[in-house]
RNA sequence: UCCUCUUUAGCUCAGCUGGUUAGAGCAUCUGACUGUUAAUCAGAGGGUCCUUGGUUCGAGUCCAAGAAGAGGAG
């Protein structure tokens, strides 16, 4: 895998680059939707290609793993073969399940006993058999297999935590430099960056993750309930110590102002599920501000959903009507807004790309998230 | 005409032998959501308990009369 810098922000840490994985090319700073089941909530694999242009998606090791299974996931050729999607893929260790699954797991040094939250099953995760998971998965970027700690989180177990997914992270290594592809393309490894809100632990882990060598290096453990500020100050510090020729990727972020001061910061990639989540859930990110469609103050307002929207749905559809298919209930909704937060997630990074090759980015950048921190 | 039943939040209804500030679901309004256990979750507003009179320390609850609606008989 490479990854080229083709330009970057004077005024800032931001840079544009381009990635290459063995399913095509993907420039940087990029998002990418989640699909957590197989699929991106909501939203045609068509849709996401054609009418939004997601260059990369995330899909879920715990969740594939649970269902459909290794065993269908095999047979299909991979994620790739099942889903038909054709462009890059990304999967997520299930890390991220270990915090948000905390309830019904047990984490010892082998790893991670949970129960499905399907069936109550009980399974087991290690790092080599994470490994082996998304060797079958077949995504072209992997992840290590980690501990997300919560927020806020005590020092001793942060450092005790952030030391258990060092080791694991050598873990994953060694199994992955024993295993091959199983599909006849490369897959990339990328460790993952902890220490919860401690800057000398987050500085350790920083430098630790950075030995490893790996083709692209990823930060965990932010976003989940700290202030902004502190988000930023950690991804800041780490993005200074991870080698500046590979990719950054800040898991699991954000809201648009978090994706952008994050570019400001050094960050290349990102993922979240807000643009999908809160779109079911009738929020409308647009480059002037937030909507929430529920609110009665759209139900006689016709004009276009976003009139400077990039997706078809943004001009066919307007304000008034999809209010009323969230107030009705109809899924149809949730699926227009689907749609068009991811559309604007990506010209956010777009948009963000082309004014850092322009020179142009850091004054952009603030009038922008101005903007769209607006509720409308 | 007579008999029976019903009347409590916008809607559909709980509310015991009378006893704190009359509740629920839905609807309405608002908020939350960050590597998806989420088309989810949380909060708020909203009442002449049909009317009038009575019994009682105290009535949504008991009594009387009336009103409206539903069903039945003639």
């Amino acid at each position: 895998m490479k990854f080229i810098i083709q330009g970057s922000d004077k005024y800032s840490s931001a840079r544009a680059g381009m990635l290459e994985t063995a399913h095509g090319m993907v420039e940087t700073p990029v998002f990418m939707p989640v699909g957590t089941a197989a699929n991106v909530k909501a939203v045609h694999f068509r849709d996401l290609a054609d009418d939004i242009g997601a260059r990369i998606i995330l899909g879920n090791t715990y969740h594939l793993y649970l269902r459909p299974g290794t065993d269908i996931l095999r047979k299909a050729g991979g994620l790739h073969g099942f889903t038909g999607w054709d462009r890059p893929m990304l999967t997520d260790s299930g890390g991220y399940q270990v915090y948000s699954l905390s309830d019904i797991r047990k984490l010892k040094e082998e790893g991670v006993t949970f129960q499905s939250h399907i069936d109550g099953s009980r399974h087991m995760f290690s790092p080599e058999n994470v490994i082996d998971i998304q060797r079958i998965i077949g995504a072209d970027i992997i992840m290590a297999f980690d501990e997300c700690t919560p927020y806020p989180c005590d020092y001793a177990y942060a450092e005790k935590s952030m030391e258990i997914t060092h080791r694991w992270l050598k873990r994953c290594i060694t199994r992955f430099s024993a295993t091959e592809p199983l599909y006849g393309h490369g897959q990339a490894l990328f460790p993952i960056v902890q220490g919860s809100t401690y800057a000398d632990l987050r500085k350790r882990s920083a430098e630790e993750i950075s030995a490893a060598g790996a083709e692209g290096n990823a930060i965990g453990g932010l976003s989940v309930g700290e202030p902004h500020e502190v988000m930023y100050e950690m991804t800041a510090l780490v993005c200074g110590i991870l080698p500046a020729d590979r990719p950054r990727y800040l898991m699991g972020v954000g809201t648009p102002a978090n994706i952008l001061e994050s570019i400001a910061l050094g960050i290349d990639m990102f993922d979240c599920v807000m643009p999908t989540r809160n779109g079911r859930n009738g929020m409308v990110f647009t480059r002037n501000g937030f909507m929430n469609m529920l609110n009665n103050k759209w139900k006689d307002d016709f004009s276009p959903l976003d009139e400077e929207g990039s997706s078809y749905v943004d001009t066919a559809y307007s304000k008034a009507y999809v209010r009323h298919l969230f107030k009705a209930g109809e899924l149809l909704g949730g699926m227009i807004a689907s749609m068009h937060n991811l559309a604007f997630y990506m010209w956010l990074v777009d948009e963000a790309r082309k004014q850092i090759m322009a020179g142009t980015f850091s004054g952009w950048k603030d009038t922008m998230v101005r903007k769209i921190s607006t509720r409308l």
